[in-house]
DNA sequence: ATAACATAGTACCGTACGGTACGGTACCTT
DNA sequence: AAGGTACCGTACCGTACGGTACTATGTTAT
């Protein structure tokens, strides 16, 4: 009988609250994000056992179900697609420009990647159905953190007098705007031409002398928000 | 046999080459279209059947296959989702600041409404294991009509000595980017909040403000095109 | 040593769905 | 009236897949 406690002595193997996802249990999450790039969401539990070498039954003792497998594999890959990060020391005009353009190339090289481009693409596919929280997981790993690395630095820039605003979500999504622009969208709908470094290069540095001339307060006038 | 010519004499049932679907067929494709805003991809042949009243056999006579219905759908609708129009008889300065921020706000409107987003949802969803053309259809209904659309704007604009460019890609992209922002990514990773109309046209009107400082003639030495 | 447990491998079950076949009906043409 | 065509409704088939059960093989703890 399933709910006679006294056969069911098992111990529980699913993930591990405090430590998180096992070597073990991280060596398949990896297979799984492979199957992600190379199949979308058309993989099968089969398939990840296989990948993975590991049993069928192994997968539901550890991830409860398919959800949840694909729960952890986002949860865990999301933070982890290399984030660009910007150095809060330097502090100079140049050195702010160049910290922004650091970050807008490594940001549209993250949206442009295979590894991002599979994730959104499953969120979004999950998100139309709302069965599961990937697009929260995803949208909060995304753009959100993007926007909460953002906003501190932002509030730097103020602070040493190199730009101005006064909403630090609308100084965001200009930002977002002129560096994201349509790569996204288009690396989502399957566009197959990845831009080259240099065009990603020339896209960044456009896109932080736009900003700049929009907020910045050593480019007089321009600024809108004063 | 199936090759046989003379026993082969059945007509053609499929979607009419010149005339595109009939009646009867496009109250199906809406049929297809409303399953597709209510659940995503996950509707059955069997779901649209009972919804249009047809039978599945008529389907597959009229659609060949599963991805020909989806196919078929996207085609018709994509194109159909109402998109901006500029005039361009108008010429002065504020009557095209005017105009690009209605466009804008259509855009916007349109990106956030859950059509667009179904018909993007899919078409990503799609996309990623390669095996049909919705990504291109969906992506040149959107992204690249608008750009279709815009470029002989800024033309317009240019010879009416109302902004100044060298790259017309670049300055759609910039028009893009500041409209669209993360809009349409937030929407399509199921964020449930849609803006208010007053949210839209703030946006839109920033947006265009902000286009017209990067590129407009009036606004002075802010040009970095020149 | 031996008992308890964890896991790989595999067989199996139920179901959902894409696709096909067929009977029945309405309409159109001759 | 008779034949043909298009269509609806439904039953059916094969397959793929999510999920479960069972066995065999270590591995660890006592």
């Amino acid at each position: 009988m399933k709910g006679d406690v006294f056969l069911d002595q098992q111990t529980d193997n699913s993930i591990n609250a405090e430590n998180g996802p096992s070597a073990r249990q991280q060596e398949v999450l990896t297979a799984v994000l492979d199957l992600m790039v190379e199949e979308g969401d058309r993989f099968s539990m089969a398939s990840v056992a296989r990948r993975a070498s590991c049993s069928k039954e192994t997968l539901y003792k550890w991830f409860g179900d398919r959800d949840g497998l694909l729960t952890a594999t986002v949860q865990r890959q999301a933070s982890k697609v290399a984030m660009p990060e910007l150095d809060r020391q330097e502090i100079t005009l140049e050195s702010f420009r160049r910290g922004l353009v650091g970050f807008a190339i490594s940001w549209i090289q993250v949206i442009t990647g295979d590894v991002s481009a599979a994730l959104n693409q499953l969120a979004i596919s999950h998100a139309s159905s709302g069965k599961s929280r990937l697009g929260e997981i995803v949208l909060n790993n995304g753009p959100s953190e993007m926007a909460r690395r953002l906003k501190p630095i932002f509030q730097l820039g103020r602070d040493a007098g190199l730009i101005q605003f006064d909403n630090i979500d609308t100084i965001f999504r200009s930002y977002f705007g002129l560096v994201v622009a349509d790569w996204q969208i288009r690396k989502l709908l399957g566009e197959k031409t990845r831009p080259s470094s240099k065009g990603i290069e020339d896209t960044a540095v456009r896109a932080v002398d736009q900003f700049l001339i929009l907020y910045g307060v050593n480019e007089k006038t321009n600024n809108i928000n004063v």
